[in-house]
DNA sequence: CTAAAAGCTCACATTGATGTCAGGGGCAAG
DNA sequence: CTTGCCCCTGACATCAATGTGAGCTTTTAG
């Protein structure tokens, strides 16, 4: 398929899947003329950046973690594996850190709620 | 206190809080010669402004649904619980997200220890 | 053949919270 | 008084992903 059509299947923008190639993040095979191909499995590729660059993870860092454009090394594995449990404690503090935030919210929904059913009182 | 004490407390920048009330998030009174002065509660508010900014929620969104510089009014009341709602629904998705980012990178690495150890076999 | 639709590269703009620097007061202790 | 530390405002810089537009080529459909 051609950029649009991977486009359309994983809601990235054309722009945006030329910044992850661009990144080192994706791999695209060239037609004669320049226009990128892919494969049906690059879908799948696209929604795991998606993934994480939406968890807060920058290119540089998903790159050093699922490179695919380097040859596959026991020193990039070792390093990949360092770098993939601090990203994972990271989600894990960024997780509790919006549920805290959501727990938050509840605390002053209930407040507002209770501040409006009030004023209705006083209305009666 | 000053700002700067608000700020180590807070380990929000003085340039932060500055911003914060810039935002209409943070209210100051002021010394005679234009110092900002704070009372112990304001650490709690900077605390707030910083878990949900930390939640990915705009200062903009924050100053609607919870102001500090303007009247309450049953008119706030009910749209600040409508933008609640909508944060709280975008919490959610988001912390889903995380989760399955995070279950993603699990797989990740397991596949990886995995070809560690079948690296470390071929060597023995 | 021709026109529309899709691709390409290059380059500049945007957003939002924060960093940083400049130039100038304020205030306490020596 | 002066030295040192904190504060003030205002302006410009940053980062990272994405938007946008120009100018040009390729592919596809009628």
């Amino acid at each position: 398929m051609r950029i649009g059509e991977l486009s359309a299947r994983t809601g990235a923008s054309r722009r945006s899947l030329r910044y992850y190639e661009e990144q080192g993040l994706l791999v695209s095979s060239r037609s004669p003329s320049g226009q990128r191909h892919y494969e049906d499995e690059h879908v799948q590729r696209v929604r795991l950046v998606q993934a994480f660059l939406a968890a807060g993870m920058s290119s540089g860092t998903i790159v050093e973690m699922v490179p695919c454009m380097t040859e596959p090394s026991e020193d990039r594995a070792r390093q990949a594996l360092e770098i993939m449990g601090r990203e994972r404690a990271r989600l894990s503090e960024a997780i509790d850190g919006l549920a805290a935030a959501r727990a938050a919210l509840d605390h002053l929904i209930e407040d507002n709620h209770a501040y409006l059913t009030r004023s209705a009182d006083d209305e009666a």
